[in-house]
DNA sequence: GCTAATATTCAGAAAGATCTGAATATCCAG
DNA sequence: CTGGATATTCAGATCTTTCTGAATATTAGC
């Protein structure tokens, strides 16, 4: 492992930090990057550092995102987690808040003051909709951009 | 104030956790979004039961996130915050968050060992490029949008 | 310049998130 | 059914973030 590889590896968490993830799982789904290989917990919290039960809890968090998939080979108990090479995940979490938002904003409006207020968070709302609407969209262009490239 | 008001304040509060901002933040901004009307630090931390001085600061991280703007009246040391009914800045938000995002995954393909981790990793990054050039004419969309509904 | 009004800073307290290690649970092979 | 390999849980320790209140700085009006 390369000093270099190794700041990729904290970097990923660091930036997981801005989505409100704990730092590890961004680190563990560096390293699985990274490596390709489907890794151990024990190979997991040995590279990182960290105590195997919390490397537990995090991969198996990172495969609750979607961004990794733990495979468990037949004969063993031994559980093994492989990154998922895929935004697609990310950007589904993100589409989930942004629902989540909207839901809220129109609890807003709905509370509000009747009036202008009202009315501009019902504007927000819409905007926010549309937002979401050209999700679909935008994800069809993608995937497809992706086919033809390869 | 009524108690689905108070749901609302503490709902966004909520939410803005999930970017990895301060509750308070996010109350603040409910409050002012419900309000319309400038508020003083002195109010919103009445309103909120928070010290003046958390105000303060929370209210000033809503400023340079966009999502707010202080105005001062003259012959008054006094400060006035008021709500921005508008996500543009969110957006700009994550876009930046996810240029961050794609540096990061570059220089992860820089330094991975060669060979097909590398291509996948230029590949994420190639992705999420692709998703980001879409974004103006996303906006453009959107803007459009609301400019014809008024 | 001085005073009153107000905002800002910052050290430390309080609250919250995350991680560890020991204890426990689960599964496999024989 | 037992023993060993392994994963999981969870109470408490540790680290981080956020908030408070006193001290300080800034500005307006006289």
């Amino acid at each position: 492992m390369t000093e270099e590889q190794h700041q990729f590896i904290e970097g990923l968490g660091q930036h997981m930090t801005t989505w409100g993830l704990a730092r590890t799982i961004g680190r563990i789904y560096g390293y699985l990057l990274l490596r390709m290989e489907p890794a151990s917990l024990d190979e997991i919290a040995e590279a990182l550092g960290i105590a195997k039960s919390g490397a537990s809890v995090a991969a198996r968090q990172l495969v609750a995102l979607g961004l990794a998939r733990s495979r468990s080979q037949p004969g063993s108990r031994r559980v093994l987690f492989e990154a998922l090479y895929s935004l697609e995940a990310i950007f589904a979490a993100r589409n989930s808040q942004a629902m989540d938002l909207l839901a809220r904003l129109r609890q807003g409006a709905r509370v509000a003051p009747e009036g202008p207020v009202r009315e501009q968070l019902h504007e927000m709302a819409d905007m926010l909709q549309g937002f979401l609407n050209l999700g679909p969209e935008v994800m069809r262009q993608l995937r497809e951009r992706e086919r033809s490239r390869t």
